[in-house]
DNA sequence: ATAAAGTACTTGCAAAATGCAAGTACTTTT
DNA sequence: AAAAGTACTTGCATTTTGCAAGTACTTTAT
């Protein structure tokens, strides 16, 4: 896995940005926290992609070291964990809708989110204002 | 390398965009052509990532299959290939733009493009247009 | 109280991708 | 005609991924 200690590749920021994100998985994480209001493990494990389990474990240290997701002990069981996006986690939003955008004029065969993308196309600000606003519903109701 | 024609994990946008542009080194290239003038297999090399040769060659050939870049041989040497977005890829420049926001923001240690994001700070949309307009401009320079 | 099920992992191992060095085929320059 | 340039390919060691199974702990069911 990719050191945050170990001296980076460049200082361009583009490189940095993908030692963290650049991988088929990372921002699946993120997307479920984001669109999906996931935030236990077994939540993640259930999406469509079928992350293993030893690449989910990984890709959520790697992004709470990073500082994108936090964790904390399930409130009523101690043998479950919540993850949540930080602020620095909250802030990729604007860079996920460009890519859904994206994705959604060129690639056809996505089908999924079309619906949820529906409401993107005829206003992302607005879209964006709501998916933060949930995040911050949710925070207010789990954290202190 | 990932099969376009293979059956997607899942629906989703996003997996099938991470399935593109998902790992360390892809969106360097795009990067190059955007940022850097960049058009030549050897220019590519020379960036600071230093991506070995064998890799640079299988995501060219990957963007190309991808749409996201054309290529055509080099109007005064045979022995040379000029590569350049397509509208597709030009389309990703948005999503760049985002990613490069959050790296100026939170990952501290890049410096390198700080002088060219301080431009995006500025005025992105503006930004913008520049870099397409300098792509246009090559574009009139060199394509039929 | 005990057994079964749930949860978040870890481990082992085969397969694939990456990274590095060297080689190849062709073209251009000297 | 020889040397250098260009865009690759190949071979091989190392790393990462993917899959199946196991582990340690907690909660639920009987």
């Amino acid at each position: 896995m990719a050191n945050p200690e170990a001296t980076p590749r460049s200082p361009c920021v583009f490189s940095n940005v993908l030692d963290i994100l650049g991988d088929r998985w990372t921002l699946l994480i993120v997307r479920d926290l984001f669109f999906f209001g996931k935030h236990e493990y077994k939540e993640f494990l259930s999406s469509p992609e079928a992350i293993a389990t030893n690449i989910l474990a990984s890709r959520l240290q790697k992004l709470v070291c990073a500082g994108i997701i936090d964790e904390m002990p399930h409130p009523e069981n101690k043998s479950r964990k919540l993850y949540f996006l930080t602020e620095r986690g909250k802030d990729l939003l604007p860079m996920l809708i460009e890519m859904a955008k994206w994705g959604e004029k060129h690639l056809t065969e996505t089908e999924v989110m079309r619906p949820l993308f529906e409401v993107i196309r005829r206003d992302a600000a607005a879209f964006q204002r709501k998916v933060l606003r949930d995040l911050k519903n949710w925070e207010k109701a789990h954290l202190a």
